[in-house]
DNA sequence: ACGCCTAATGATAGCGCAAACATTTACCAT
DNA sequence: ATGGTAAATGTTTGCGCTATCATTAGGCGT
């Protein structure tokens, strides 16, 4: 009666199907879903019953090729393993759901040629806009970006020249504060763990180092890095290596992490050496063990989450909103002192 | 001279852009991206000249469109905080990546009502294949599944029935497991403490229990479990709130994961409780931590990162290999029996 | 009654690409 | 020379959707 049935099974419904079934035009049902409010109560219930009775799924990348909106953004981090990101992605995640917006998420494995790949695949999924890790991309990643002409927002750290927006905090400044607040505890010889070395630990390191050289406490050799990647295992290690080249001279230690400072203060355990009492012990990136273990560990908070929201809110700014929003933001960090490390009033 | 010049800026380039400043047609710049086999060195150099000149990124949507791939897998996880999803995640695209696949990931926050909306959102994406979490998504989200007609592995846990391939474990009879070895070493007041209580945590208990009432082990007011989400804070408090409930009497926890089980090591050693002497503990996940903290926290070991290949393998058989390949794979589990339960020798 | 506006709906075209089919060229066996 | 084959390249078409521009119907002031 109303005509012949097209493909009824095996073939995923189309708008052209739905459309059929409600006896309405294509455009029509691509109103209901897009501007319902363009359409009468009537013919939207009407679209509504056909897009059920066929379990019609909107074909993404025909609307994206006809109206050059994705709805996606596209993010890059080094580490899909480093918990860190975690928490930046799931702030990430929570404000771009909550505006409609997916992302694409790729694993850069620290590598600036890696993340020009990957940013290549990013943007060939015409994303709206980007979250990027740091700044330390290739000349032609640059380019990319710039081409494609989106917002873009590189995140984790604080950058002299950043592409277009950026949130995170100085790392540099918070090494310099870390060694300024050890020695404050009264601790004289600071040594400094790191693992792979990427350019945000770099730069605590260098904090750190700058702020023993103005005050005659930089020992080069108490300095132990290693390319590895950071783990509570390695942690150990490197404490039993800077232990044996300082022959127990070390009475503090700051590690450019918390895995490597919980390896460092198991260690120190099976070892027999008291914390804080003969060595204090200071992260980086205070996890939840850090607040809790025994004793409980120093470290710098920072404020990851938050970060991740913020990221995605500069970006939906500036995608929605279009007006003047911020393009830099120092989300901080604080230092949180803990039993790994003396308690202050003993000193100065 | 060469006629006129298009967009030259501003706009990103097309196919048709890159075949005009090569003098090729655009299929043939198709095929040097797509198969470069079928293209004489000549023009393939020549293409590969004018794609870099105008910095040309294929426009993926459009490939998808016209193709009918999209060389996308997508993957929903219940929790980004959790980080036993780093693991699996990572092995999903570890694999994806080196296939040329890209992962689109979305968070369901452990409701399958949320779930089933993400999958909706998924398949819009025209996703080659799926990776879900669990088994236990709404009728409607089954059906989208279905009809979709890809490949699904089911991971995480295995299913009696699944919706298609399955990878996992069976949580159940790891929990069964934990409680006879903990019987074995001796223990005989058994409590179990347990957070978010999704299912498969649920499975765990349930194990557990199904092993002590056997055994006539089974007080049900030894088991303490809350909605709440697991953190190491909350394995403290569940840990006092049993003590308190048990006045003592309790010689080991089983506690569903290891941030709850961390949580209750530290309490207990604030509380000034010997493990193992006092309480014996055991965890489940087995997080690099618990190798290292003091005593070693025994945990149920899970080859995450295994599993999360295994997924993205599955996969790729199906859609490239397309024989007969594995569509139930039980990943297995190893208890680590470490320093917080007793060792053997001292019973049986 | 007339023009004029707005709201609701439809027809058409085209987004950028690749599948399918067509054409050209080169080379070879006979 | 002839037909036959394979390799290299091109032409056409349509994937499913939405922007744009009609068109129609209804309301309303004068």
């Amino acid at each position: 009666m109303a005509g012949r049935t097209r493909k009824s099974s095996s073939k995923r419904a189309t708008l052209a199907d739905v459309a059929q079934v409600a006896n309405v035009s294509a455009i029509t049902v691509s109103r209901v879903l897009n501007h319902p409010d363009k359409v009468s109560d009537d013919l939207k219930r009407r679209v509504q019953e056909a897009i059920d009775s066929l379990g019609y799924i909107p074909n993404q990348s025909a609307s994206s090729l006809a109206s050059a909106r994705s709805r996606v953004i596209g993010v890059a981090i080094p580490s899909l393993s480093n918990i860190v990101f975690n928490d930046v992605l799931r702030g990430i995640y929570d404000v771009a759901d909550a505006n409609g917006y997916k992302v694409l998420l790729v694993d850069t494995h620290y590598s600036p040629l890696e993340e020009e790949k990957m940013v290549r695949t990013l943007l060939s999924q015409s994303p709206e806009a980007m979250i990027i890790t740091g700044g330390d991309q290739t000349r032609a990643c640059h380019r990319m970006l710039e081409s494609a002409a989106i917002p873009v927002v590189q995140m984790m750290e604080i950058l002299d020249k950043p592409l277009d927006m950026n949130v995170g905090f100085s790392h540099y400044q918070a090494g310099y504060d870390v060694a300024v607040r050890l020695l404050q505890t009264g601790c004289k010889s600071l040594g400094f763990v790191g693992a792979r070395m990427d350019t945000r630990t770099q730069q605590r390191m260098h904090g750190f180092v700058k702020a023993l050289e103005e005050r005659n406490a930089y020992k080069p050799e108490w300095i132990v890095t290693t390319p590895e990647p950071s783990s509570i295992a390695l942690g150990g290690e490197l404490l039993r290596s800077l232990i044996s080249t300082s022959s127990g001279a070390i009475d503090a230690i700051f590690c450019c992490n918390d895995d490597l400072a919980l390896g460092a203060l198991f260690e120190s355990q099976r070892m027999n050496i008291k914390v804080p009492g003969d060595l204090s012990l200071c992260g980086f990136n205070d996890f939840e063990t850090s607040a809790f273990v025994n004793p409980s560990l120093s470290s710098v908070h920072v404020p990851r989450y938050e970060m991740g929201v913020t990221a995605a809110q500069m970006i939906l700014d500036r995608l929605e909103g279009g007006n003047d929003s911020r393009n830099k933001v120092d989300i901080g960090y604080e230092i949180m002192m803990r039993q790994s490390t003396p308690s202050l009033g003993s000193s100065n």
